[in-house]
DNA sequence: CAAAGATATTACAATTTCATAATATTCTTA
DNA sequence: TAAGAATATTATGAAATTGTAATATCTTTG
């Protein structure tokens, strides 16, 4: 890979690993790796607020790290992006094992 | 693996990773992640100043994320973290092949 | 020793991120 | 339909990060 290519790929994935450089936020993502929860389960699970919890997991969902699925007054996250899926996977192998 | 266990790891591991949540930093440990290279070199292969290229490679270090070699007027930096390593090596099969 | 090259340090304004408080919205159920 | 539970939004000050300029230090070589 040309040193050009590999700029925009360090840019692209760098921002992604901005989402992980947080605890909490690490903490959501590792728990999300599981499968989907609703907001209330993350809360019971992280040291947060639930109003930053909120705006962290909209942020994640702008930058389509996770994604939602609505049911009734619940809200049920996930992780949409596939690599940030093996990643995750990748780091709990490295670091927790 | 309990709650407030995983919370210590996502606390260190999420610090590790804002190293990598910079793109001249990931730029800057991929290429390490080929073996060592001195700052010069290191800087003919990011985009960025001598001056921040030198306070990076100064605040990884000071994390114990590089070490250095010193011979003569050169300095050699290379990855000291064997789990950053492993981490690099990761990212790169899953965001680059 | 003087000059030049390689690297490090310091200082600072601009921007971004973080944490918290307060309030709003939406859905369910009595 | 009023109350309460679940979630989202907005605002804001404090703290951390970024990029740049200027300067310093150390090493080699003429």
């Amino acid at each position: 890979m040309n040193l050009e290519k590999m700029q925009g790929k360090c840019g692209q994935v760098s921002s992604m690993m901005k989402a992980i450089a947080h605890p909490q936020r690490l903490m959501i993502l590792c728990h999300l790796s599981e499968g989907e929860k609703n907001v209330g389960e993350i809360l019971a699970l992280c040291e947060i607020s639930q109003s930053q919890l909120s705006q962290f997991l909209n942020r994640m969902q702008r930058e389509k790290l996770l994604k939602v699925r609505k049911d009734g007054q619940f809200a049920y996250y996930s992780i949409a992006d596939k690599n940030l899926h093996k990643l995750i996977q990748s780091m709990q192998k490295i670091f927790c094992e």
